[in-house]
This record gives C-alpha cells, structure tokens and sequence, in this order.
DNA sequence: AAAAAACCTCTACACTTGTAGAATAAAATT
DNA sequence: AATTTTATTCTACAAGTGTAGAGGTTTTTT
C-alpha cells in the first residue's frame, strides 16, 4: 500500500512532529489552507492504510506515523531504481550524479559520506 | 503533466525499442500480457499527455517518445528530492548514500564518478 | 476470397484521489 | 449556561487510473 501525495504531505508534518493534534497538522500547512474535514478525510485514510495511529488523549486524538521516513523513503527510492534502472543503484547513483546539479562543495561533502561508507563497509 | 505508473512502464519500452508498434509493445509486456486493448487506451492517453507520438507507415503506427528518459527522470528525481529533503540534493545524497546498500565496489565506481563531476565543475 | 489476426476508437466501470459540505459531538471561550 | 471553535464521520463528486469489451477497419494467413 501507498500513500498519494497529499496524503504524504501529512505524513511530512507527522514525521515533523513525530505527534500532532489535528490543530497542529493544520498550522503546518501553508497558505491557503485546506478544509478541516480535508485533512481529516486524509488522516482517516492513512490510517486505514496503516500508515498512522492515534493516542486518545480524554477524547482528542494525537496522530503519530506508524512508519519511520528512512523506511518509507527507502522503499520509495528502491521502487524507483527498479522502476528505472533495472534495479542497478550504481546505475542510478551514476544518474545521479550527472543529472542532478549539485555544487563543487555538495559534491566534496558527498565523496566525505562515500568514503567513511567505504570505510564502515570494511570494518 | 504526468505519466501513471502503467503509462511509465509503456514508456520503458518505447524508452528501450526506440520506436516501436503495437505488437512490439505487446511483446514487451511480461505474462500475463494486458489486452491489446489496454495497452491502446494507454498510448492514446500518453499521446493526449504529449509524451508520445507516431509516424503513420501505410495504415500502422510507430510510436515514438517525445520526451529522453533522461530528462523525464531528472524531473522525477527532483520531485522527490524536494518532497522529501526540502529541496536539498545533498541531503538527499547523504541519505542515499547511506540507506541503499550499494557494495564497496559500487561505492567507489560512485567515488570516481563524483571525482570527475568535480573536475568537471572546476573547469 | 474467406477467415483470422491486429489495431484503433468508443464506451464502460470500479477504484483511487483531492477536496470539502452537512451533521454531529465535544471542547473551549465568553 | 450559551456560544463559538474544533474535530470526526458520512456523503459526495469530479478527475484520474487500470482494465478491457464491442465494433469497425485493415492486414495477414490460409
């Protein structure tokens, strides 16, 4: 199961947060903000997808993500190096780093992570 | 505008063939292959979309994309990295980097290509 | 030529998504 | 306590998606 792309914007806020009352989730939204009922259709929604759960506090509830954002993520990026890149992460690592415009300074802190990768993976 | 997951996988292929007929698409599909039919309702949307187009050769058609692989995926990515990193490509490496398990091998593939992005770069 | 296969458009239908009003209940404010 | 605000569920509806049949035309095979 997935979530749609509104519905990973609450889980954004969520994560955010890590808790939240609806009044929060709401205050995270910019301008102009969605209808209550919209966020609440959306939150119903995940969590029937079970992607969220609540604590019932007297009787609000306080949203909490079920789901960690590296698990989500990863599952995401994986899906779509299958999806484009016959499942090769070296082929889209490559793409990647053509493709996207990152500065000399991105790249140097990137090759920095890379290596103590290395260095952690020979341990 | 976008292209839906079944849409993409079409588009994998004319990505692939380069250009290709009906029939060729068909053979594309691992089993159980959709309806012929499905697969016409598809490209018709993708031409509706602009992604794709054909050349008529006598009475059948070629279909071709409009739009590199390449470039349809850099958009992708940067979605995604702005969902998700707050717009920071190096954030989103750092993560990447870190959350798939590409091998030491990999890695350092990864390592000489980004070398070369900086030289590159500097230039 | 007759039959079979391929292909295109139209139509259809169920499911998902974005969005929110109506109704209701509960909580906070005056 | 009365009013206002906030939250929740139900209902709804338009747009998009996955999937494919019916019908018509063209091309290929027998």
């Amino acid at each position: 199961m997935k979530l749609s792309k509104t519905e990973e914007q609450v889980m954004q806020y969520l994560w955010k947060l890590e808790k939240a009352f609806m009044k929060d989730i709401l205050t995270e939204f910019p301008q102009p903000k969605p209808a209550t009922t919209t966020v609440a259709t959306l939150l119903k929604r995940m969590i029937d997808k079970g992607f969220v759960n609540y604590n019932l506090y007297g009787k609000s509830r306080e949203y909490y993500p079920l789901i960690k954002k590296t698990d989500y993520f990863s599952k995401h990026v994986n899906g779509l190096i299958k999806n484009f890149f016959n499942n090769s992460a070296s082929q889209f690592a490559s793409f990647f780093t053509s493709e996207t415009n990152l500065s000399v300074t991105e790249l140097e802190e990137l090759r920095k992570l890379i290596d103590s990768q290395i260095k952690e993976q020979k341990k």
